[in-house]
DNA sequence: GTAGCTGGTATCCGATCGGTAACCACGTGC
DNA sequence: GCACGTGGTTACCGATCGGATACCAGCTAC
Protein backbone atom coordinates (compact mmCIF):
# COMPACT_ATOMS: atom_id res chain seq x y z
CA UNK A 1 0.00 0.00 0.00
CA UNK A 2 2.43 2.75 1.15
CA UNK A 3 5.71 1.83 -1.12
CA UNK A 4 9.13 3.50 0.27
CA UNK A 5 9.11 5.43 -2.58
CA UNK A 6 6.02 6.98 -1.89
CA UNK A 7 5.92 10.75 -2.14
CA UNK A 8 4.71 11.16 1.71
CA UNK A 9 8.42 11.33 2.82
CA UNK A 10 9.54 14.11 1.21
CA UNK A 11 6.47 15.98 1.64
CA UNK A 12 6.78 19.58 3.05
CA UNK A 13 3.28 18.50 4.57
CA UNK A 14 3.00 16.23 7.66
CA UNK A 15 1.34 15.10 10.14
CA UNK A 16 2.35 13.71 13.37
CA UNK A 17 5.32 11.46 13.40
CA UNK A 18 6.66 9.86 10.22
CA UNK A 19 3.84 7.02 10.12
CA UNK A 20 1.11 9.27 11.65
CA UNK A 21 -0.61 10.04 8.33
CA UNK A 22 -0.60 6.54 6.88
CA UNK A 23 -1.67 5.17 9.91
CA UNK A 24 -4.88 7.26 9.53
CA UNK A 25 -5.25 7.02 6.15
CA UNK A 26 -5.07 3.02 6.77
CA UNK A 27 -7.87 3.51 9.64
CA UNK A 28 -10.43 5.67 7.40
CA UNK A 29 -12.04 2.59 5.91
CA UNK A 30 -12.52 1.37 9.48
CA UNK A 31 -11.27 -0.32 12.70
CA UNK A 32 -8.31 -2.30 12.26
CA UNK A 33 -5.94 -4.48 14.17
CA UNK A 34 -2.80 -4.00 15.23
CA UNK A 35 -1.06 -6.83 13.24
CA UNK A 36 -3.13 -5.63 10.19
CA UNK A 37 -2.10 -2.16 10.30
CA UNK A 38 1.57 -3.93 9.71
CA UNK A 39 0.94 -4.71 6.64
CA UNK A 40 -0.11 -2.00 4.52
CA UNK A 41 3.09 -0.31 6.48
CA UNK A 42 5.52 -2.43 5.04
CA UNK A 43 6.91 -4.03 7.72
CA UNK A 44 6.99 -1.21 10.43
CA UNK A 45 8.02 -2.52 13.06
CA UNK A 46 6.10 -3.15 16.37
CA UNK A 47 7.85 -0.39 18.15
CA UNK A 48 7.30 2.09 15.91
CA UNK A 49 3.71 1.30 15.43
CA UNK A 50 3.59 1.18 19.17
CA UNK A 51 4.42 4.32 19.57
CA UNK A 52 2.71 6.46 16.68
CA UNK A 53 -0.43 4.38 17.81
CA UNK A 54 0.21 5.95 21.67
CA UNK A 55 0.40 9.70 20.17
CA UNK A 56 -2.30 9.37 18.36
CA UNK A 57 -4.36 8.33 20.64
CA UNK A 58 -2.87 10.83 23.35
CA UNK A 59 -4.52 13.60 20.75
CA UNK A 60 -7.51 11.71 21.13
CA UNK A 61 -7.08 11.14 17.15
CA UNK A 62 -7.56 7.35 17.43
CA UNK A 63 -9.28 5.01 20.40
CA UNK A 64 -8.28 1.87 21.16
CA UNK A 65 -11.29 -0.44 22.23
CA UNK A 66 -9.71 -3.63 24.08
CA UNK A 67 -12.24 -6.69 23.89
CA UNK A 68 -12.39 -8.88 26.74
CA UNK A 69 -12.29 -12.01 24.59
CA UNK A 70 -10.49 -14.84 25.51
CA UNK A 71 -7.71 -13.96 23.08
CA UNK A 72 -6.02 -11.14 22.96
CA UNK A 73 -7.76 -8.74 20.67
CA UNK A 74 -7.49 -5.24 20.10
CA UNK A 75 -8.39 -2.55 17.46
CA UNK A 76 -7.58 0.76 16.42
CA UNK A 77 -10.07 3.24 15.10
CA UNK A 78 -10.87 7.11 14.13
CA UNK A 79 -12.26 9.01 16.80
CA UNK A 80 -14.36 11.87 15.86
CA UNK A 81 -11.77 14.13 16.09
CA UNK A 82 -9.16 11.77 13.87
CA UNK A 83 -12.50 11.50 11.27
CA UNK A 84 -12.45 15.32 11.30
CA UNK A 85 -8.96 15.49 10.05
CA UNK A 86 -9.62 13.67 6.81
CA UNK A 87 -10.64 16.64 5.24
CA UNK A 88 -7.50 19.07 6.17
CA UNK A 89 -5.87 15.96 4.73
CA UNK A 90 -7.71 15.60 1.59
CA UNK A 91 -6.59 19.34 1.23
CA UNK A 92 -3.17 18.76 1.48
CA UNK A 93 -3.51 15.82 -0.82
CA UNK A 94 -4.47 17.69 -3.65
CA UNK A 95 -2.35 20.49 -2.97
CA UNK A 96 0.44 17.61 -3.42
CA UNK A 97 -0.78 16.32 -6.14
CA UNK A 98 -1.25 19.52 -7.77
CA UNK A 99 2.23 20.50 -7.07
CA UNK A 100 3.90 17.53 -7.05
CA UNK A 101 5.88 17.86 -10.17
CA UNK A 102 6.63 21.47 -9.46
CA UNK A 103 8.43 20.69 -6.27
CA UNK A 104 10.67 17.80 -7.80
CA UNK A 105 11.45 20.33 -10.81
CA UNK A 106 12.55 22.93 -7.92
CA UNK A 107 14.32 19.95 -5.62
CA UNK A 108 16.07 18.89 -9.36
CA UNK A 109 16.84 21.98 -10.22
CA UNK A 110 18.57 23.11 -6.95
CA UNK A 111 20.36 19.73 -6.54
CA UNK A 112 24.28 19.68 -6.33
CA UNK A 113 24.51 16.88 -9.39
CA UNK A 114 22.82 19.22 -11.92
CA UNK A 115 22.87 17.00 -14.11
CA UNK A 116 19.10 15.75 -15.51
CA UNK A 117 19.90 12.32 -13.81
CA UNK A 118 18.14 10.95 -16.81
CA UNK A 119 18.14 7.26 -14.38
CA UNK A 120 14.47 6.09 -15.36
CA UNK A 121 12.65 8.98 -14.13
CA UNK A 122 10.56 9.82 -16.91
CA UNK A 123 8.47 12.30 -14.78
CA UNK A 124 6.44 15.23 -16.86
CA UNK A 125 10.01 15.82 -19.28
CA UNK B 1 4.74 37.27 17.03
CA UNK B 2 5.09 33.31 17.58
CA UNK B 3 5.78 32.96 21.53
CA UNK B 4 7.19 30.26 22.54
CA UNK B 5 4.17 28.70 23.77
CA UNK B 6 2.54 28.71 20.43
CA UNK B 7 0.39 26.01 19.42
CA UNK B 8 2.57 25.35 16.37
CA UNK B 9 5.00 22.91 18.46
CA UNK B 10 1.94 21.00 19.86
CA UNK B 11 0.00 20.44 16.10
CA UNK B 12 0.47 17.23 14.68
CA UNK B 13 0.00 19.25 11.20
CA UNK B 14 3.55 20.42 10.25
CA UNK B 15 4.82 22.10 7.53
CA UNK B 16 8.50 21.35 6.59
CA UNK B 17 10.70 21.31 9.70
CA UNK B 18 10.53 23.20 12.89
CA UNK B 19 10.64 26.64 11.53
CA UNK B 20 9.29 26.60 8.15
CA UNK B 21 5.25 27.31 8.33
CA UNK B 22 6.42 30.19 10.97
CA UNK B 23 8.63 31.45 7.71
CA UNK B 24 5.93 31.66 5.24
CA UNK B 25 3.56 33.04 7.37
CA UNK B 26 6.40 36.07 8.07
CA UNK B 27 6.49 35.84 4.44
CA UNK B 28 2.62 36.08 3.58
CA UNK B 29 2.61 39.64 3.90
CA UNK B 30 5.93 40.55 1.33
CA UNK B 31 9.39 40.36 0.81
CA UNK B 32 11.14 39.64 4.03
CA UNK B 33 15.63 40.36 4.69
CA UNK B 34 17.31 37.76 6.71
CA UNK B 35 17.59 40.29 9.88
CA UNK B 36 13.80 40.87 9.96
CA UNK B 37 13.04 37.20 9.89
CA UNK B 38 14.76 36.45 13.05
CA UNK B 39 12.80 39.23 15.02
CA UNK B 40 9.22 37.54 15.03
CA UNK B 41 11.02 34.08 15.24
CA UNK B 42 12.00 35.03 18.63
CA UNK B 43 16.00 34.65 18.67
CA UNK B 44 16.20 31.77 15.78
CA UNK B 45 19.74 30.86 15.38
CA UNK B 46 20.86 32.23 11.88
CA UNK B 47 21.81 28.42 11.39
CA UNK B 48 18.59 27.32 12.07
CA UNK B 49 17.03 30.40 9.83
CA UNK B 50 19.44 29.75 7.07
CA UNK B 51 19.06 25.89 6.92
CA UNK B 52 15.32 26.79 6.93
CA UNK B 53 15.16 29.12 4.25
CA UNK B 54 17.59 26.78 2.25
CA UNK B 55 15.66 23.87 2.13
CA UNK B 56 12.19 26.15 1.09
CA UNK B 57 13.88 27.34 -1.27
CA UNK B 58 15.83 23.95 -2.36
CA UNK B 59 11.35 23.39 -2.62
CA UNK B 60 11.26 26.40 -5.01
CA UNK B 61 8.67 27.48 -2.09
CA UNK B 62 10.71 30.91 -1.90
CA UNK B 63 12.97 32.60 -3.80
CA UNK B 64 16.12 35.27 -2.93
CA UNK B 65 16.67 37.60 -5.48
CA UNK B 66 20.01 39.26 -3.80
CA UNK B 67 20.22 43.16 -4.94
CA UNK B 68 23.68 43.70 -6.12
CA UNK B 69 23.85 46.69 -3.98
CA UNK B 70 26.79 48.37 -2.26
CA UNK B 71 25.73 46.90 1.07
CA UNK B 72 24.88 43.60 1.09
CA UNK B 73 21.00 43.03 1.05
CA UNK B 74 18.71 39.72 0.13
CA UNK B 75 15.35 39.47 0.19
CA UNK B 76 13.23 36.42 0.80
CA UNK B 77 10.11 36.23 -0.57
CA UNK B 78 7.10 33.36 -1.21
CA UNK B 79 7.00 31.88 -4.82
CA UNK B 80 4.24 31.37 -6.84
CA UNK B 81 4.25 27.70 -5.02
CA UNK B 82 4.94 28.94 -2.00
CA UNK B 83 1.78 31.02 -2.52
CA UNK B 84 0.05 28.40 -2.94
CA UNK B 85 0.58 26.84 0.11
CA UNK B 86 -1.24 29.29 2.09
CA UNK B 87 -4.46 28.23 1.15
CA UNK B 88 -3.94 24.71 2.51
CA UNK B 89 -2.10 26.15 5.42
CA UNK B 90 -5.15 28.40 6.01
CA UNK B 91 -7.91 24.91 6.30
CA UNK B 92 -5.19 23.69 8.45
CA UNK B 93 -5.04 26.66 10.69
CA UNK B 94 -8.95 26.39 10.55
CA UNK B 95 -8.70 22.62 11.59
CA UNK B 96 -6.34 23.70 14.44
CA UNK B 97 -8.46 26.29 15.80
CA UNK B 98 -12.07 24.83 15.66
CA UNK B 99 -10.07 21.07 17.31
CA UNK B 100 -7.52 22.82 19.48
CA UNK B 101 -9.63 22.26 23.01
CA UNK B 102 -10.32 18.83 21.92
CA UNK B 103 -6.84 18.18 20.97
CA UNK B 104 -5.72 19.73 24.62
CA UNK B 105 -8.26 17.81 26.24
CA UNK B 106 -7.17 14.82 24.98
CA UNK B 107 -3.61 15.38 25.83
CA UNK B 108 -4.47 16.64 29.31
CA UNK B 109 -6.94 13.70 29.87
CA UNK B 110 -3.65 10.95 28.89
CA UNK B 111 -1.48 12.77 30.95
CA UNK B 112 0.28 11.09 33.52
CA UNK B 113 -0.60 13.62 35.94
CA UNK B 114 -4.31 13.40 34.83
CA UNK B 115 -5.30 10.74 37.50
CA UNK B 116 -8.82 12.60 37.71
CA UNK B 117 -9.87 9.59 34.96
CA UNK B 118 -9.59 6.67 37.72
CA UNK B 119 -12.64 5.47 36.89
CA UNK B 120 -11.98 4.37 33.26
CA UNK B 121 -12.64 6.02 30.39
CA UNK B 122 -15.49 8.29 31.69
CA UNK B 123 -13.59 11.48 31.37
CA UNK B 124 -15.88 14.81 30.40
CA UNK B 125 -17.66 13.53 27.35
C1' DG C 1 42.83 50.84 12.17
C1' DT C 2 38.94 49.31 14.38
C1' DA C 3 34.34 48.80 15.30
C1' DG C 4 29.79 47.59 13.55
C1' DC C 5 26.22 45.87 10.51
C1' DT C 6 24.84 42.38 6.98
C1' DG C 7 24.20 37.54 5.84
C1' DG C 8 25.81 34.06 6.55
C1' DT C 9 29.34 29.19 7.64
C1' DA C 10 31.84 25.81 10.67
C1' DT C 11 32.14 23.21 14.71
C1' DC C 12 30.69 21.05 18.68
C1' DC C 13 27.38 18.82 21.48
C1' DG C 14 23.34 17.06 23.81
C1' DA C 15 18.62 15.44 22.80
C1' DT C 16 15.62 13.14 20.09
C1' DC C 17 14.23 9.89 16.23
C1' DG C 18 13.85 5.68 14.36
C1' DG C 19 15.38 0.91 13.56
C1' DT C 20 16.98 -3.95 15.34
C1' DA C 21 16.77 -7.45 18.33
C1' DA C 22 15.43 -9.61 22.40
C1' DC C 23 12.05 -10.51 25.53
C1' DC C 24 7.26 -10.98 27.73
C1' DA C 25 2.33 -12.34 29.11
C1' DC C 26 -1.52 -14.58 27.63
C1' DG C 27 -4.13 -17.88 25.32
C1' DT C 28 -4.39 -21.83 21.67
C1' DG C 29 -3.26 -26.19 19.59
C1' DC C 30 -0.81 -30.74 19.71
C1' DG D 1 5.46 -29.63 28.03
C1' DC D 2 6.40 -26.93 23.72
C1' DA D 3 5.81 -24.11 19.86
C1' DC D 4 3.00 -20.47 17.91
C1' DG D 5 0.38 -16.15 17.27
C1' DT D 6 -1.04 -11.68 19.30
C1' DG D 7 0.12 -7.27 21.13
C1' DG D 8 3.11 -5.40 22.82
C1' DT D 9 7.83 -3.52 26.03
C1' DT D 10 12.72 -2.92 26.76
C1' DA D 11 17.64 -2.16 25.82
C1' DC D 12 20.74 -0.67 22.64
C1' DC D 13 22.68 2.14 18.97
C1' DG D 14 23.61 4.93 15.03
C1' DA D 15 21.74 8.94 12.50
C1' DT D 16 19.75 13.14 12.57
C1' DC D 17 17.95 17.60 14.69
C1' DG D 18 18.49 21.71 16.56
C1' DG D 19 20.78 25.02 19.64
C1' DA D 20 25.12 27.60 21.20
C1' DT D 21 29.22 29.50 19.95
C1' DA D 22 32.75 31.16 17.17
C1' DC D 23 34.12 32.75 13.09
C1' DC D 24 34.03 34.92 8.28
C1' DA D 25 33.76 38.37 4.13
C1' DG D 26 32.22 42.63 2.43
C1' DC D 27 31.05 47.16 3.21
C1' DT D 28 30.48 51.56 6.11
C1' DA D 29 31.48 54.88 9.66
C1' DC D 30 34.70 57.05 12.73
Amino acid sequence: MFDPLCPSDLMPIRIGDKWAGMIIRCLERGPRRFSELRIPLRGITAKALTTSLRALERDGLIIRPAYAEPVRRVEYELSQLGRSLLQPMAVMCTWAQEHWDELLDAREASSPLGRTEQAGQARGQ
